[in-house]
Order: C-alpha cells, then sequence, then structure tokens
DNA sequence: ACAAAATTTTAGACTAATCTAAAAAAATAT
DNA sequence: ATATTTTTTTAGATTAGTCTAAAATTTTGT
C-alpha cells in the first residue's frame, strides 16, 4: 500500500529529477515542494527507503528506484489525464486545473484510468503540452527548447510550458500564445532583453525575457 | 475545515438516520458501517458533536445538526454525479461503480462539481435509483414502494434498489430487470414466498422474497 | 586547510484516527 | 426488582505524518 502522502513524495522526486537531468534531488528542494520541513521530509525518506521506493544515502539526496519510479509514473499519469479531461470534456481553461488534478491524481482504480483514457481518446499530452506516460509506466520522451535558446527568425512550434502557475498561464492566455501557435523571434531587445515575436505569422507580440525562458518550442515538422 | 473521515461519517449518518425514518443512529451501526470499533466511533462523535455537526447525547445516539446534514448531502451529490458519470460517460455497469465513487466523493472543487452536473445533464437519480440532492443541498424527496408491497396484477415501474451490493445488481442484470421496467406480480409462491412475475408485459421471471423486498417500484404515472 | 555557513538528520513532541481492555450505563429477562 | 446481558464510553496505546530545537555532516570561502 502507498498513502496519499508517499505517491505525493515519489511525484515530486521524478518530476525534479526530471528537472535536474536524472541528478540527485536533495531534502530541502523536497520540503520546498512538499509544503513541509526539512525534517518531515528526512523521516519520509527513510521510510521511502526502506520501502525500496527510493536510493537514499544520508545526506547525499535521492533518486527512484524502478518500482517507485512506477508509482511515480502512475501518478503522472492520472494527473495528466485528468487534466485532458477537465479542459476537453468539462470546459475549464488550463491555467484552473492543476489542484483539482492533484486531488484526482490518487483516485486507485485500474479499470477507471483505462475507461477514462479510452474515453478522452488516449491523449499523449496534456493540456500544459506535458506528455502522459502510457499504461506500461512508459514516459515518452520530447525534446522542446526553450523558446529563448532559439535563433532569431526561426520558425517554432509552442509546445509547452515549463511553469504552471495560473498567473503564467493567464499572461499567456492575454497574449493569445496556445499550444501549437506559430512563433519566431523578431528582436530582443538590447535593454531588457524581452522579446519581438511574430505570432502565428500575423500580429507582433512582445514578451519578457522571463516568458521566453518559459515557452518550451520545437522546430517546425514531426 | 472536513477531513475525508470525517465526511464519511456524516455521509453515514445521514444515510442511515434516512433508512430508520429520523430515528437517532446508534454507536454500534455506525461501528459496522464505518469498519471500525464502537470505541473509534465514540471517540469520532465526541468530535463531530464538538464540532457542532451532529446532536449526541451520550448512550443515546446521534442524528445531524443542519451543519451536518449540508455536509453529507454535499458529500452524496458527489458520489452520485460521479456514479452517473461512470455509467453513462465510461461505460462501466451499475454493479462496478460504488467504490470508485466512495473516493470521487471527496474531491473538494465548488468548480468541479457544478461542471460535472452540467456535463451530465443535471441528473436528478443516480445509476441505482436514488436522487441527486440539488447545488443547493436539497434531497428530493421521492415515494418509491417495496415491490413485496405491491398486489397481485399491479403495474409498477421498477425506480431504485435498496441494496447496493455488485453480487444483488449482478443478479437484476441476468433477470433482465433494470430501472424504468415494468413489473407485474403474477403469483407468489406458499412454500417459499418467492415471486413469479411479469416483466415488461412480456417474460414471466421468478425471483426470490430477498430480492422482491429489495426492489423499489412506483405505480405508473407520474 | 580550516573556520563559518548551510544543509541534513535526530530527538522529542503533537494531532488525527485507530485499537484493546476495562468501566459505566442501558436494556432485558426472570 | 434485581441480576444478567448488551451497548457505549473511557483509559491507555499505537501509527502516520508533521513540527521545533539541537546535533551532525557537508559545503563554501578565505
Ligand atoms: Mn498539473
Ligand atoms: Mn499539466
Ligand atoms: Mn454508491
Ligand atoms: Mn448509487
Amino acid at each position: 500500500m502507498t498513502s496519499f502522502t508517499e505517491e505525493n513524495y515519489l511525484k515530486i522526486i521524478y518530476l525534479l529529477t526530471e528537472r535536474h537531468n536524472g541528478n540527485e534531488v536533495s531534502t530541502n528542494q523536497l520540503a520546498e515542494h512538499t509544503q513541509t520541513k526539512a525534517a518531515s521530509v528526512s523521516d519520509m525518506l527513510r521510510k521511502l527507503a526502506e520501502k525500496n521506493y527510493i536510493n537514499y544515502r544520508k545526506y547525499q539526496g535521492v533518486t527512484l528506484t524502478d518500482a517507485g519510479e512506477q508509482i511515480a509514473l502512475g501518478v503522472i499519469r492520472k494527473h495528466r489525464l485528468w487534466e485532458v479531461f477537465l479542459v476537453e470534456k468539462l470546459g475549464f481553461g488550463w491555467d484552473e486545473i492543476h489542484d483539482i488534478a492533484e486531488q484526482l491524481e490518487h483516485i486507485d482504480s485500474k479499470e477507471l484510468t483505462k475507461s477514462l483514457d479510452d474515453f478522452l481518446g488516449n491523449p499523449k499530452f496534456d493540456p500544459h503540452g506535458d506528455p502522459i506516460p502510457d499504461s506500461k509506466g512508459k514516459m515518452p520522451s520530447v525534446s522542446y527548447q526553450k523558446l529563448s535558446d532559439i535563433p532569431l527568425n526561426q520558425s517554432v512550434v509552442m509546445m509547452g510550458v515549463s511553469v504552471h502557475s495560473p498567473s503564467f498561464l493567464q499572461h499567456l492566455d492575454k497574449n493569445q500564445i496556445t499550444l501549437g501557435c506559430t512563433l519566431k523571434i523578431r528582436e530582443i531587445s538590447e535593454f531588457d532583453k524581452s522579446y519581438s515575436i511574430l505570432l502565428d505569422e500575423k500580429n507582433t507580440i512582445f514578451v519578457s525575457n522571463e516568458v521566453a525562458r518559459n515557452l518550451l518550442v520545437q522546430m517546425q515538422e514531426s
């Protein structure tokens, strides 16, 4: 049995490890993301290590074992499927769904996950462009680049975001930046490194450097 | 804040009080339905009384206060809406949904409940024929009778079940007894009080007395 | 290389929800 | 009416998850 709390730790360890390209996750980082204190994290790490869900050497941070990763991927799969449901079927905006999915991701029913997946047409990506692990627990590999790493005048397609805060997503909405739109950098301001971008080959929009660093894009084709 | 556990107690108190026509629910009954021991129930009752969710005099059983009833009805509303979702949208059978709904009923999001209700077309009954409380927390009143209380040769419509166990529901499936079908009692066996019933004015089926006591029906019209 | 700073772990305590065993109260039966 | 049985509550423990404060370890800066 894996508790609600344990599932959350494993999910966060997975996501942070991924963000660090496979490097160990530290106690303090986990404390920040679980909204608890480092002491509480240490306790939980001891427990998860005993269950063989994580590789843990005191003071050295943690990574997931295969068993832990499978649990994490299962939770992430449910989270992202429910997000698709909330947007595609219930009409929520991509800025409104995360907290609800945080609850739904813990619903425990193989049959439900399967039926939901089919009902949604077996989606491969969630409303934020994040890939959905398959039912075997395999995470599709994606190769997105930050818009801020793309050269001037190169057409790219908006594929995802690396920040999921409602305020960031609402900011994108206001600028009509949506998944699948085409972006071409026209100019980067010398002064504040802000971007002038041609959107869908039509309008020119202006976004801050911070926005450009958090937009994930891909060259045409594929 | 109302915990998962407190919600379950309040829901069960509501349903048992309803079943007893408003009479107090006892500690032992709650222990049975919560799968805990009487001692644990006593602790929880003290706590729920402190929060003013129940009327509680030691040794005298409990009823819900208005505040407690509103919470219970909110949980029951979510339970039944999710059951409709599982059957109508995901294709589950009425015998497969209760345990999943037991989890989903605790998802906390006003917006989600509202959107789900609209997505389902604002259903008034769940797949077992149980009425769905409205968004204001009002439970529709229904007046069903047990099939076993209906006279011979009176046509009635099948409206619900008073037992929700998978095995009972599967037994009804096997006999083609579904919500909305027409039933007419042809004969009651002298020997074992079992029923011979005309189903949808076509086939004759035979069901035990126990089945007849757990089928809820209504006279034609309405 | 070593002192200072930062991070992590441990010790000890708390809360929610549960348990068993024992005590108290209520219901029942003669 | 009183003894017996049943039900309910209390007392005292336990587990999961959290906390603060203090100790241990690692990292950083000179
Ligand atoms: Mn999310
Ligand atoms: Mn997402
Ligand atoms: Mn149910
Ligand atoms: Mn139901």
